[in-house]
DNA sequence: CAACAAAATAAACATATTGTTGAATTTTGA
DNA sequence: TCAAAATTCAACAATATGTTTATTTTGTTG
């Protein structure tokens, strides 16, 4: 039993990774089931056995993705302490995401471009958002100072943040994530006038 | 001869807006062209004499809605001195920006959703950066200071304005231009530690 | 008004993709 | 070797695509 259960996932996998594949030269919305099964030589029926259709093979991918996202960044959190400034709150934050981002990156890579799908910026933007507002919380004095609405300062910093990871993942990594948050440390202290 | 362009043009105007209405309700992935022809109550073949399909429909829109943002920032931009200081530069552009973002947020606002096109935001972002470089080059000042590849600090600025823009533009513009303009600068403040 | 040309319509077309079905076949592991 | 599970195969109706041809409507112009 447990072993068609490896099968199954087997086919799963084969299935995921041929659409990727595809997914580099050719946008989702030119890629048929057709080609998907022609790519992964499987019947085009087996799809159908494993997926409902091509949106939510995606989808899958989508949540396993922001599932490990999520559990990476929790997981190194975790490790720090909960009291802290501002800056040394965003540095923490920005070296978490950054490590996490790197196992990641070529499917981000992917699904940020326009080969991917409509609106997986803003789901992504919320995962990275939620993340954001817990670390903020963290510190006690932000609250008191802040005289801006919530909403609005979660937005700018966390795609300040996803900027900064998009060009990164563009760039097919060109720095360290050591780097990455050093570089953020250091456009804050520019903004600064330090 | 004339009056046979102004006709054409009437067709166009009704093909897009039946298809900007559609957007609202339905994604551009699930929309046919029998639907669009429906909604419009034209003949099928009637959208094919105009478009080549719905994908060209959707370029001439966000074409035309780039060059409008491009031109009426430019505009306003031009009516500024060209010499100033970071921050000064920066509350000058955002000014800039959300008067202009103003006039095409319903537009927008189906564009960078889950309804639009995958891509779109980038294509967005690219637009925008190129007014962030071009008034960030106007202060000689910053070029000296920043230690930071510009291509990082760029996408970091550009997509911290991005960031309020969408979140201005989901909450139906909940605040004047001017508003968001002080919000912006009452955040850079606020990260300034002042 | 009559003649003309552009634009839109209507119907038909081949083609491609979709999602489903049922039966046959292969693979798997116990 | 056996039975269950997984996959294959072929066929199906349904839908959308883009093109074509003939016909009608529309607006302009002499």
């Amino acid at each position: 039993m447990s072993v068609y259960i490896e099968k199954n996932r087997k086919t799963k996998k084969l299935i995921q990774e041929s659409f990727l594949e595809m997914l580099q030269s050719k946008p989702f919305e030119s890629i048929t089931v057709g080609d998907i099964a022609k790519t992964a030589n499987i019947n085009r029926g087996t799809f159908y056995l494993h997926y409902v259709d091509k949106f939510d093979l995606l989808d899958k991918i989508e949540l396993q993705l922001f599932e490990d996202l999520g559990n990476h960044i929790d997981e190194l959190q975790s490790s720090y302490s909960s009291i802290h400034s501002f800056e040394k709150g965003q540095e923490q934050l920005a070296a978490t995401l950054f490590s996490t981002i790197k196992m990641h990156s070529p499917l981000l890579k992917i699904l940020l471009s326009d080969h991917g799908r409509a609106g997986f910026h803003l789901r992504f933007k919320l995962a990275i958002l939620e993340k954001v507002r817990i670390n903020l919380e963290k510190n006690k004095n932000y609250n008191e100072n802040l005289q801006v609405p919530m909403d609005y300062f979660l937005a700018f910093i966390t795609s300040a943040f996803l900027g900064l990871i998009e060009q990164w993942v563009q760039n097919d990594l060109d720095k360290t994530p050591e780097e990455m948050t050093k570089l953020y440390i250091d456009i804050i202290f520019f903004i600064q006038g330090k």
